[in-house]
DNA sequence: GTCTATACCCAGATAGAC
DNA sequence: GTCTATCTGGGTATAGAC
């Protein structure tokens, strides 16, 4: 297999590893059990752990700003129809798919837990301000537009660290992811059952 | 020393570290440090790593809890002179001060970002819950209103797991911080400042 | 109640064969 | 490109003295 496809395998299993477990608790050797390789390799491929922990935030922040642009693309498509229609909502729907694959936010969502850190720390920094810039300069949203997204994004977030979903048979835990997310309670309830 | 004194002076302890570094990338010695003593010492008292993150979690739980509860008497206080006060802007208050102790909050995130652990997650499931029942149940919220309180709880937790204070400089760090926290970003300043 | 010394395990990294 | 074998460091936990 050539090196290009092989090093996205191990990205895509190094960002559900280090999701799943944080960048300490992961090892080398779960990322390359996922990614069906031997340890060493995962290691040799990348340089050291934290150089993949770098790719796979680089990966991951690449992902989620190509989403949001996304995101907009098919808000003015759909506003053309419905004047109606909200941005917010727009990004909402794509946000949730995104979750298809977790280890993509979160992968994020860990390295923004590590802001103390002395190396994970700035790269998290920059990257999260990236994402500020990306909603306010590129989408055109106000800061307080921004941080309205921003703040639904980070329950979420949080709701899928937590596998909360797991629970949904407390009636208290459905009431609240559908109130949280209510278009998509659907698909969160169903992602969480095909994956136990 | 008694050994109730030195508990607490070990938890408050293990709430930082783990806070900073994430229940694995803790470690015993490190909370030792912090408390001053040595690092068996701190796995005798609680037996295990595990069973010392444990306690860290309730005490923070209860905190948290307690918070929520001060600020609904506060708000209760404070409608008899101004009938305009919402109740949302007094937890928003003490939320932050909350922030004091970072350890509180943070080691409660971590523990939310491992839901996925087979030994952590259904402990930071039912925490989470607890706190969902307690804004609902006994503060009297709508499920809307526990929400909306919950995500810019959690977009605050995140921007100091990040540590974003520390970049106060940059001006889109500031306009964001200010947005996400406009009663309260002086003291986010401030607390950055003194920490470093 | 608190320490020092240490056993033991596990994970990241390296060497070197194929 | 990819593996097996292995070195090494560091972290939890235990033993046992004071």
């Amino acid at each position: 297999m050539p090196a290009t496809e092989r090093r996205e395998l191990i990205l895509e299993a190094a960002a559900k590893v280090f999701g799943e477990r944080g960048y300490v608790g992961a090892t080398t050797d779960a990322v390359a059990r996922e990614a069906d390789v031997s340890q060493p390799y995962v290691v040799r491929m990348f340089g050291s752990k934290a150089a993949l922990f770098e790719a796979v935030l680089t990966r991951s922040l690449d992902r989620l700003l190509a989403m949001f642009r996304d995101a907009a693309a098919a808000f003015e498509e759909e506003r053309a129809t419905d004047p109606e229609t909200e941005l917010a909502l727009c990004i909402g729907r794509n946000y949730v798919d995104l979750l298809r694959d977790r280890g993509i936010l979160l992968s994020l969502m860990q390295a923004f837990m590590l802001g103390a850190d002395p190396e994970i720390g700035p790269v998290a920094r920059a990257g999260w301000m990236r994402v500020y810039r990306c909603l306010r300069d590129e989408i055109g949203l106000t800061s307080e537009e921004v941080v309205g997204i921003l703040d639904r994004g980070m329950l979420i977030n949080t709701l899928v660290g937590l596998r909360l979903a797991a629970d949904w048979d407390d009636p208290d835990v459905s009431e609240m992811i559908t109130t949280a997310m209510p278009q998509k309670a659907g698909i969160v309830r169903a992602l969480a059952d095909e994956r136990g």
